[in-house]
DNA sequence: ACGAAATAGTACTAAAATAGTCCTACTTGT
DNA sequence: ACAAGTAGGACTATTTTAGTACTATTTCGT
């Protein structure tokens, strides 16, 4: 459920390893070998990753590339628009005529509203936060009150 | 980002329909027509959901399907979970040789840690909830760090 | 008992999204 | 000039998703 493709976890990984790189410039073939990931796969993500301005580039010999920003000011939302495009959870939005039915609109809205949730929710995350070595997951018991409410109003 | 498919959406349309329908019995035939999808795709994802428990059927003539309880009682999760299957949010908790560096499989780790946050909250979240009217997005201020803590403990 | 109206299950096809690769052009340091 | 890089795009293959069709089984009503 609620699936991210592959390319972004890897891209996850290339933008941790431009951040273990602190001020240096890494070459996509650095960050290829440091991966494990494949050369061209690298390359394109982080052609992407630059595009979206969170990576910069510096071309020809002894270039590479580095974050545009320290890990703790890019979050994960940005990662997911970076590598997943702008999609939202269901496809409803953009053909409202489809969905004749009165409750089904509202149901789609239902989920348009938790999908909002969850994004503003990844704003707060940051890649050093994704860095940080795994702990056990707290019962978000507030989280989930807070969810709740923001379905419900 | 986070999408989920198509068929899950429908499948919200007609757990929706289903609960309309109170007591009585919908036959795959009248949801196809109050929800406007093609019966075919109506009857797939009824035996999808009964299949998962969700609903439950009456053979022969005069059948038809209903909720297997109230629709306060079956979760967000339930259909994600009903109908996209039990995906992850990434694949890499299947092969963990693949991601051979340290920093890479904390990073999927990390991802796996939202997930799980993630679908706690939705377990929360009923068809019934689904089901009401639109309103404004609160800014769900408490979960924002409610999930900055879960993830950063 | 029979026929009509349903669901159950499964297999198949088509379309779309994803992943991955390759090639060519441009840039820059030595 | 050459080597080591990035930039960009086009292309192919694979996988997933969506949608359909067919056959079997169950049950109500007459």
């Amino acid at each position: 459920m609620l699936r991210m493709s592959k390319l972004t976890d890897y891209g996850t990984l290339v933008l941790a390893q431009l951040a273990a790189s602190e001020g240096r410039l890494a070459s996509a073939h650095q960050v290829s070998m440091d991966t494990h990931l494949s050369l061209p796969t690298v390359s394109k993500l982080l052609k992407s990753l630059v595009r979206a301005g969170l990576a910069v580039s510096q071309r020809g010999a002894r270039g590479g590339y580095a974050l545009s920003r320290p890990a703790e000011k890019i979050s994960a939302a940005e990662i997911l628009d970076a590598l997943e495009g702008p999609l939202a959870i269901t496809e409803c939005s953009s053909a409202p005529g489809l969905c004749g039915l009165e409750s089904s609109c509202l149901v789609g809205a239902a989920w348009q509203r938790i999908n909002v949730s969850i994004r503003e929710a990844l704003d707060e995350v940051s890649l050093a936060d994704l860095q940080q070595p795994a702990g056990p997951n707290l019962p978000p018991d507030r989280w989930k009150h807070a969810i709740r409410q923001s379905i419900n109003h």
